[in-house]
DNA sequence: AATATAACTAAGCGTTTGCTTAGATTTAAA
DNA sequence: TTTAAATCTAAGCAAACGCTTAGTTATATT
């Protein structure tokens, strides 16, 4: 009774989040991502609604690729070598042979403002409380831990991990490796 | 021989900073600036040439306003207790009542990309070495300490202060507090 | 084969962007 | 008091922005 889309909506978001995460949400213009997913812009539109649905879209993808170095990390019972190796997985991720891409989700944190864009800062939150969680599972691991201290350590991490996603884009792998190895003196 | 300027260059710079450092670098407009600087686009281009123009000198203007906490830090003679004094005196410099700034030069680092803005990356890069060179004569007040470890710590520390760039705008205070008690815990 | 409907292309909408320009106004030296 | 130069106001430029729409093409059902 009509006609069949052109594209898989998920090989055209996989596109629109490279280009996100290289490029930051508000650089990343709709013409761009025209040319990146190789749809025209009426599909975009019809697809995901506007440039906020697309983008929407790509975090829920990027959920998805991140999730691999959590599992590892949820499912990890040694306990502070695998909170250590999850960093470590984690500079990986966010580079792309030479190319420091950092977090996207932190990047767009440090971009947009809640009140210009809610329902996406909304978004943001909910997944880095997401890894505070599993931050705070990881530490529980060790029973000598007061909650008092695992919590201020869950804040740490987090904050060393916000570090790493703008550390990533201007500092030498080896300095990233010092700033882990430092963090984990601490713990 | 001719009209003067009806405003002073110092004056608008500041207005201009607070701006930039709110909103960030791109989601200032020429027009905006006009606004919160209380001059016309003719001036502004007049006085700084365009609106990176404007931007570098906020920097400059930035670097003269952070010089106080900088200066307390480089005269301190107390080891790390002073280091530890900075990173709050950091996080009190970079909120403006409830509004959370973070850093004007992180924030600006994290959304610019290197081969838009070589010019402005670059002065951006010089700044955070000034801070990492105060962080390492610091250290060095330890003469127990080896020079490797100190280079490693230095990354360390700017780490954590990038960290609390971006998490001084989403977390609450007595977690930023948490960061650096947690970070000074083992130097 | 005819029909209804969703997906396509491509042009264009109004707005905002950084920046410029034409023309009026102020000022200090000649 | 005339003159020349710098500074002002305000209008406007081309380009890019997010998004829409008119018109064509493809496809499953009748």
């Amino acid at each position: 009774m009509a006609r069949k889309k052109q594209y898989i909506e998920e090989e055209v978001i996989e596109k629109a989040m490279g280009l996100f995460w290289r490029n930051g949400y508000e650089a990343t213009s709709v013409r761009m991502l025209e040319k990146e997913m190789g749809i025209n812009q009426f599909s975009i539109y019809a697809s995901f609604k506007n440039k906020q649905g697309v983008f929407l879209e790509s975090v829920k993808y990027y959920k998805t690729q991140i999730n691999t170095i959590k599992e590892k990390l949820r499912t990890s019972n040694n306990g502070v070598i695998g909170l250590k190796q999850y960093f470590y997985d984690f500079i990986e991720f966010s580079s792309e042979g030479n190319l420091r891409k950092g977090c996207l989700v932190t990047n767009t944190v440090n971009e947009i403002k809640e009140d210009v864009e809610p329902i996406v800062m909304d978004e943001l939150k909910k997944f880095a409380n997401e890894i505070r969680d599993l931050f705070v599972s990881n530490l529980k691991q060790d029973d000598k831990k007061e909650n008092a201290l695992i919590e201020k350590q869950a804040d740490f991490l987090m904050n060393t991990i916000l570090g790493l996603s703008i550390a990533s884009k201007v500092f030498h792998k080896n300095q990233l490796e010092n700033i882990i190895e430092v963090t984990f003196t601490n713990l």
